[in-house]
This record gives structure tokens, sequence and C-alpha cells, in this order.
RNA sequence: GCCGUUGUGGCUCAAUUGGUAGAGCUGCUGUCUUGUAAACAGCAGGUUGCAGGUUCAAGUCCUGUCAACGGCUCCA
């Protein structure tokens, strides 16, 4: 053996290269650099793989080290925790099973079966604690590459762990492995089947928080075992996790519901049943303004308005085929006259049925229907939320019915107009599209001029998108968007369906060029969703606090005392000629009172009429956020807010 | 639907080991005539989600039921 193979030489991020023994680890690496690098590092990318920090490195590698504090670093610290706190529950319920503990999002969670005992928040306490214990003892996670697949199987039924053994069984080609936990003496004190990367060590774990507990299934599947999910999360440091934890608070500030409440927005009564909103003058001045504007933008872009009934004689449904696949999302069928009717749960049916009312020809196409039109939809009870997932809405449903040739255009159009509603409404947005899913109906051909005309409208207008490779539904590829609100978060938004299934079901045709039946081209479009779903996540996403366009209330008129009270009410009526929404509140309250009251409820603008403002004819205009503005003519502040209404100024 | 938690006036919350359901806000009435985020006083408002049960006695304990809330999508 030549001196040359006991060395080996990997490349680092900043192009260099390090020479090591054969055999080092990431580890080595990261002593050979530097001490105290050495200190900080957790983990390593080796190849582009995240790989445990002892991971022996072969020549050529090209690794870069995971220093803790970084970002980058977290999933190992949440992945890592969150085998901690399967150790803590283990230690504090010996009788606890485990399953899966996974990271996600913005932490990670742990699923057990424990027989005779719901966790509670008080075991929730006890085990921070004792996980608190684990960290600090500092144990050592260490890989360990079972010899023994059939052993270890036998091991885990033994110790009744059926998960672990069940997915072992299951992983038994995929070189599975275990992490054992190990304390000072290295004595191993507990161990998880896992497929890594972790923590050289718990002693980096030191700032998580337990959340919540809930309950879940082995495998996601309802008929499986039942399981006890605790949910939380870590970050490198007390100050981010404390960050964190705001931000939490400040997303519950938002709450729809909450500030349903206190800005008397709508309500679902026990008595009427659970997900059916009733929308209260204020949020239904906001849905009124915005589906104003909707039909405006529809009208400048081509659109026809339609309405359809809100009840059909299931035959329409079994030509659908929604009775066929959809049943169990429809309420029961009523009796009329000797045939039964169902409430109708998507509006596409309808559409069509106006699309078939006469022969159309191609020189009619494309044709564009629009409707809001209201749907029922059976949603299992626990599911329900607010106004964001409800069993009666209406949604900004749209149809387009065009030949193949037209279809990238009119997936142009839609994609202008989404950009232009989600910007006036302050969202941003990415788009996501989904292709041809391992089940489908209609021919390859179908699907291919489908998805190129969604993928080729996107090129076009030099869109950022993602493929979901296989992310359609079985009759349909799409373009999903999702929306990014004020503080983050994420929101289903937009969806474009290009339908390859209901035109064959309905035969929808048109008569082209050469005098020949063809089948249309037919889209599915809604932009804002339901009106529920959009106008809820609206609220939070503003926070309650409606840009002027959509408040419910724009101005509020403010007499100081009774013999304003006339000049006033004179404002007031002015401003609502003007269609402005103007609120005279000449309650006997002091004007401190009157103004909380505004403030409390969001309005934009408050005026202020006294002696003052009486003997020089103007009005004193108080903004909700900027305060006192100052005191200006009447018509000056008209204009100034007319304008900031007709350009929506968020 | 399933698991867990919760359910007290319109709203927010109190009610010691089971012992007569309280307060603030809102609302109404009156006084005050107000200068930029809460004037003062009085009044009204609840069969404690609903239905049973245990008990001398139930908001409190038990059973059922309804609803709300957090999950049940993230896969070693």
């Amino acid at each position: 053996m030549s001196k040359v193979e006991t060395q080996i030489q990997v490349k680092l991020p900043d192009g260099n290269s390090k020479t090591l023994e054969a055999g080092a680890t990431a580890a080595d690496l990261a002593k050979a650099i530097a001490e105290g690098l050495f200190r900080k590092s957790v983990g390593a990318v080796i190849n582009g793989e995240p790989k445990d920090l002892y991971t022996p490195l072969k020549d050529g590698d090209e690794v870069k080290l995971l220093t803790a504090d970084t970002d980058e670093s977290l999933e190992f610290l949440r992945h890592s925790t969150a085998h901690v706190m399967a150790e803590a529950v283990q230690s504090l319920f010996p009788n606890a099973k485990i399953a899966i503990g996974p990271t996600i999002q913005d932490g990670f969670y742990y699923d057990f079966e424990i027989a005779d005992h719901a966790l509670t928040p008080s075991d929730l306490e006890a085990i921070e604690k004792k996980m608190t214990e684990i960290a600090k003892e500092n144990q050592r996670i260490v890989r360990y590459d079972i010899p023994d697949v059939d052993a270890q199987i036998k091991e885990f039924e033994q110790q009744g762990e059926k998960f672990k053994a069940e997915l072992l069984t299951e992983h038994r080609d995929h070189n599975p492995t275990l992490y054992l936990m190990q304390n000072k003496e290295g004595k191993t004190v507990w161990n998880d089947l896992c497929r890594g990367p972790h923590l050289p060590a718990t002693g980096f774990i030191k700032a998580f928080k337990l959340q919540k507990v809930s309950g879940s299934y082995w495998r996601a599947d309802e008929n499986k075992e039942k399981l006890q999910r605790i949910y939380a999360t870590c970050f490198w440091t007390k100050k981010d996790l404390e960050e964190h934890l705001k931000r939490l608070e400040e997303a519950e500030k938002r709450d729809h519901r909450k500030l349903a409440k206190q800005l008397d927005l709508f309500s679902v009564h026990e008595e009427v049943g659970p997900g059916l909103i009733f929308w209260h003058p204020n949020l239904a001045t906001v849905r009124d303004t915005i589906e104003e504007y909707w039909r405006k933008e529809h009208r400048r872009r081509g659109y026809d308005f339609v309405y359809t009934p809100h009840i059909a004689n299931e035959s329409l449904y079994k030509i659908s085929g929604h009775l066929e696949n959809y049943a169990e999302n429809m309420y029961s069928p009523m009796d009329i006259d000797g045939e039964d009717y169902r409430c109708k749960p998507m509006n596409c049916p309808g559409h069509i049925m106006i699309y078939k009312s006469k022969l159309r020809s191609y020189r009619d196409l494309p044709l564009r229907y629009a409707e809001l039109g209201t749907v029922y939809r059976y949603e299992r009870s626990g599911v329900l939320h607010g106004m964001l997932r409800v069993r009666g809405f209406t949604q900004d449903d749209s149809h387009i019915f065009c030949t193949p040739e037209q279809l990238k255009d009119e997936i142009n159009g839609i994609l202008d107009l989404i950009d232009s509603l989600m910007t006036t409404f302050g969202y941003r947005y990415k788009a996501y599209l989904s292709t041809r899913p391992e089940k489908y109906l209609g021919t390859d051909e179908q699907w291919e001029m489908a998805t190129n005309g969604l993928e080729q409208a996107m090129k076009d207008r030099n869109m950022d998108y993602e493929v979901d490779e296989g992310g359609g539904v079985f009759y349909a590829p799409k373009i999903d968007i999702k929306l990014f609100d004020a503080i983050g978060r994420e929101w289903q938004g937009p969806t474009i369906q290009v339908d390859l299934n209901l035109p064959n079901r309905f035969d929808v045709t048109y008569i082209g060029e050469d005098g020949n039946r063809h089948q249309a081209v037919m889209v599915h479009r809604a932009v804002l969703g339901s009106m529920e779903r959009f106008c809820g996540g609206l609220i939070e996403h503003y926070a309650g606090r409606f840009p002027l366009w959509l408040a419910p209330t724009q101005v509020a008129v403010l007499p100081i005392s009774d013999r304003h009270q006339e000049r006033a009410k004179e404002l007031a009526l002015a401003l609502q000629k003007k269609e402005i929404r103007a609120h005279l509140d000449d309650r006997p309250e002091t004007i401190q009172y009157r103004i909380r009251d505004a403030q409390l409820e969001q309005t934009p603008y408050m005026l202020v009429i006294g002696d003052k403002e009486m003997e020089d004819d103007v009005v004193a205009v108080r903004h909700r956020q900027g305060g006192q503005v100052g005191t200006m003519k009447f018509e000056e502040f008209l204009e100034k807010i007319e304008k900031e209404i007709e350009t929506k100024q968020l």
C-alpha cells in the first residue's frame, strides 16, 4: 500500500482542499481546521447530503461543516430534540410505544401509543423537565448500523415496539440504523430506529417548548392505532424561541374568529348549524365591495355572468360523476315530486347546462362564464374552522370553454386576472404546476395539450413556478397558487384546472371550421376561492384593519358637543352622497370616548368638529394609525380619501 | 367521524373541600356638553350548552348529547 492511499483529500465550500488521514470523519476535518470550529460543529453536508458529524469521509468528498446557530442545521437540532422528547416520554411512561417523530415546518412532533393514559398539559411540563435533564447530561448520539435486522425486529417485538418493528421490516433493505443515546460512561440508555442525521450530543439542545398534544393515527390511517402526538418546537437560542412564540401570539391576535367578535363581522349559530356563516353588515360591506371590484375586473376581461339554481335533480350529478366520486361530500337527497334533488356541491354542471343550451360554433369561443356560486358541501365536523372551512360557501367560480388552440391565451388571461387581484389585496404569491398523476382519466395527448397550455402560459409571463410532478387531480392538470400574507403565512389561493373529464361526460362540443363536432376544452378557475375563506383570510392578513376602500366604516364624524351636531350631520350626509361610508357618532359621550370607539373599530378616518372647525370652516382629521393629521377644508379631505379609495391603497 | 380540551348574562372573566351564581365592559335611563384611545350615577341582564342521574343540596360529581377549540397533511 503506498503512502498516498493512507490519506484522503476533501473539498471545502470555499474551494480549498484539505488533506486528512484515511478514515477521518467530518469531526476530524473540523478539528483539523480549528478547535473552535469543532466545538461548534453539529453535522456536515457531504456531497450535498446532510450527514452526522462522525461520518467517515472519502477521498474527493465535498464537505461543508454545519455549525450550531444556523438555520441550515436547525433540522438536526429539531430531529434530535424529537428523540430526546421520546426518550423523556418513555422514561416517564414506560408503557409508551414510540411511532415516528419527524421535523415539520416550525418544529417537530412525535407520536406515541400510551395505553391507559391521556397526556395532559402538566405531563408536558414533566416531559420538558426530563428533557432538560437529558440535554444537560449531554448524552452522546451515536449512529449504529443494524448488523442483524431479524434479530433487531425480534427485539423490538419483545419490547412491544410494534411500530418500530413494522418500520424496520419495511426498511430492512435500506441499510437501517439505530441511534443510540449514551451517557457519560458510554452506556446506551435509549435507542431509536432512525435514518438520521443527528446532533453529536444532546448538549446542544437549549431552547425548546412542548406546545400541544393531539390525537393522530398510525400512518395517518383512522383504521389503525390511535396515537397521541406531542407538537413541539426548538431553536438554537432562547431568543429565537421567544421570538417564534411571540409570532404565534401575534398570529393568534389576528385570528379571524376573535376579530369577528371585536369588529362585529360574522357569526355562527348552534341553532342553525355548524359551518354556516352569518355575515354581519360590517363584513357584508367588505364582501360587497370586493364583489363589485371582482365583477368589474371580470367584465373588463370578457367574462359573462350567469346564475344557476342551488338545487338540482340528482340525475345532473349522475352525469357529472359527482354522485359517484364526491357523494360523501354531498348532502342527502330531498324528495321533490317523487324525484331526488340535491344541494349543489359545485357550479360546473350548471355552467355546462348553459353552454349546452344551444349549438356552439368555434366562432362563439371562448365563452367565459362566471358566477359567485353558492355551494353546499358536507365537511366532517372536526375540520370546520371559522370562515376558513365551512359547509356552505360562495365560490368565485368561472368556467371557460375554448378550443385547444385558445387554451394558452385563456390561461394567460386568467393569470393576469389573478395577478391584478392578488396584488390589489397585498398578497405575494407563488405558483405550482401539478402534472398527471398515476391514476388519470383522458388520453395522454389531452394531458399533454392541457399541461402544455398551463405551463406555456406561465413561461410566456416569465412567472416563477414549481412543478409538482404527478400532483394533479385524476381529471385535470392544474396550477395552484399559494398566497403569503402580511406575516408570511401561507394560504391556499387561486387555482386553475383544465378539466379532461366533464367535457366528455356531458359531451361538451362545438362545431369547428371544418363543420365537424369537436370536444371543447373546459377550464375551471377560482381566484378568490370562496368568499368565506377569502374574507376570513383577509381579516387575518389585515389584522382587522381593512384598507380604506374596504373598511366597513370609512369615516367617523364626531361632533364635540351638541352645538356641532348639525354641521357634523351635514358633513356625514355629504360623504354619504359621495358613496363614502360615513358614520355620524353624536352620542352624548366624551369625544375621547368616541374616538376610542372608532379606533377600536379600526375606522380609518375620524373627523372632529368643534367650535374652531366651524369658525374656520374646516375639518380636523384623525387617522387610525397616524393620529392627528391636522385641519383642512372638507373638499380637500374628500378629494384625498376619494383618491385613496380609487387607488385601493393598502 | 376519531383523539384531547373546553362550554357560566351580548363580550371578557369570578365562584373555597358540592352549600343561596358575582364583577367589569356593552346596553338602557339620568346628570354632564365634552378638544383627539374609557365622565359620573342608577337600572336591566344568567333555569351555568342541552337531557338525564347521584345527593338534604350540583356551575362544581357521573352518564349521554350538542357545539366550540387544538389536532388527525408533514412518514425510520
